[in-house]
RNA sequence: UUGACCGUAGCUCAGUUGGUUAGAGCGCCGGGUUGUGGUCCCGGAGGUCGGGGGUUCAAAUCCCCUCGGUCAACCCA
């Protein structure tokens, strides 16, 4: 950082081509699979009154701690979206559509964390909610969209873990047996974990922390509250993953940091992030969540996955690379730059990528920066050329020395850009 | 919010126990005779050593604060 006093604030960041158009890719990778699914998109404001986050869980820490509220001039409570399920369940309750109501989104969302590796204060994710069904199949339909995304994008080394939170009593009781269970060895957690416990006792069951695994070994398992309902309805989630062959590990300790989760619950893990933050995405079912939004009693289910993080993940496992930014024509003009201008304009309109030099630089450094760009062909226009009405084509994939003429030609100014848009169909046909 | 490590040109980094005009590679710009790229050679621009304060005759090198990054806990995408 030389002189530069002003930065993007901390846990931001600016994503520059090629990266951004990465980004963009991927995000129009998901919306293909999801539109193939039958979702629509939902964009939504990125702020909301505050009350639509509060209603999802004061003791959630996205909620209580994690937030970026603020007063409007016209001292409106607002908060910045902390994540997007909240914000579309009250579009929902807003507009009421007609459910089944199958939607997708994308953008960013702000925590107030400290950032590091796969964490920012602002960060993108996408994903996909399915309202109005309580239908175990709808849950299957949901983590095959997000399975079946994470595959598309070349990710092998993700691993799929599912668990049930039962229904709204189960998960009561539940709550209740571990809290006495952990009461009964308090000594034996660590000083943090005492204070999760006070806090939300289910939060220890994923604790880190060695001396909480110790006692987390021997909690009571989740699937003795389980109501016969939920019990089943996870059993047919199961068996429908199943028939699709995709693999989905049980995982008993699992439980999500949002509290709207009620039975289903899942996370996509990758292997091949080293480090804390190895979870790409999650969600599961949220039954109770819009009538807590003061909306008719709706089920609904969904998830989302963290932009940042899945292209970590395929940085990891080498896929889903840039997208080429190479240009097909450069045009090298040093006649004062004017034809230049009016050359690249025409071959933009037939639909080339053409770029061109500024500030009437030498044919030499042109020709660098040509051959820089990646540019398939250069086009020549020198005082010569200017005068015969024509224009040198050099292809400048040749294998030929650096300054000799060869794969040059002369051609008629007039009729170079359709020879180029010819040229280039012909490549394109034959390697795709 | 807690702890650890780190912060030198656009990028990756060197800078001996504090001592004269702070270096390299890559990148960028220009040149290697008349209008031509990818190799090679030469040259140039670019840094108030993250910022502020302090110790000292003297600090990029020591101390404090602050901002930022990385890693971990917490939490989560």
């Amino acid at each position: 950082m030389s002189s530069v006093s002003l930065q993007a604030p901390r846990g931001t960041r600016d994503i520059l081509a090629p990266d951004s158009a990465r980004l963009r890719a991927l995000t129009q990778a998901f919306a293909a699979e999801s539109e193939l699914a039958g979702y629509g998109q939902v964009v939504s404001p990125m702020f909301e009154q505050i009350e639509v986050f509060r209603r999802v869980g004061e003791e959630t820490d996205i909620v209580s701690k994690e937030m970026y509220h603020f007063r409007d001039p016209g001292d409106r409570h607002l908060a910045l979206r902390p994540e997007l399920t909240a914000s579309v369940a009250r579009a929902f309750v807003q507009h009421r559509p007609p459910v089944p109501w199958k939607v997708w989104y994308e953008g960013p969302q702000f925590r107030y964390e400290k950032p590091q590796a796969g964490r920012f204060r602002q960060f993108n994710q996408v994903g996909a909610e399915l309202f109005g069904s309580d239908d175990p199949q709808a849950d299957v339909e949901v983590i095959a969209l997000a399975w079946r995304f994470c595959v598309a994008l070349g990710l092998r080394r993700v691993r799929l873990v599912v668990n049930s939170l039962g229904d709204r009593a189960d998960r009561e009781a539940y709550l209740a047996a571990l809290a006495g269970y952990f009461g009964g060895r308090a000594d034996e957690l660590s000083a943090q974990g005492r204070v999760t416990l006070a806090r939300n006792p289910l939060r220890l069951l994923d604790s880190k922390r060695p001396e909480d695994r110790a006692v987390v070994a021997g909690a009571p398992p989740i699937d003795e509250f389980w109501s016969p309902a939920a019990a089943a309805h996870f059993a047919a989630v199961r068996a429908g993953l199943d028939a699709l062959d995709i693999p989905a590990d049980r995982q008993r300790l699992l439980v999500r940091g949002l509290d709207y989760y009620r039975r289903t619950a899942f996370e996509l893990v990758s292997d091949a992030l080293d480090g804390a933050q190895d979870a790409v995405g999650g969600g599961g079912r949220y039954d109770g969540l819009v009538a807590d939004l003061g909306g008719p009693e709706t089920a609904g289910v969904g998830f989302a996955l963290g932009v940042d993080r899945l292209l970590l993940a395929c940085d990891a496992e080498d896929v889903f690379a840039a997208p080429p930014a190479a240009a097909d024509v450069y045009v090298v003009d040093v006649t004062g730059g004017a034809e230049a201008t009016l050359l690249a304009e025409e071959l933009r309109r037939a639909g080339l990528r053409a770029e061109r030099a500024f500030g009437g630089r030498s044919m030499k450094a042109q020709m660098k920066s040509a051959d820089r760009s990646g540019a398939r062909w250069a086009v020549l226009v020198g005082p010569d050329e200017l005068a015969d009405g024509a224009v040198s084509l050099r292809d400048m994939r040749g294998t030929q020395a650096a300054g000799g003429t060869a794969g040059q030609s002369r051609h008629p100014r007039a009729g170079i850009v359709a020879e180029l848009v010819a040229r280039l169909a012909a490549e394109k046909g034959k390697t795709p």
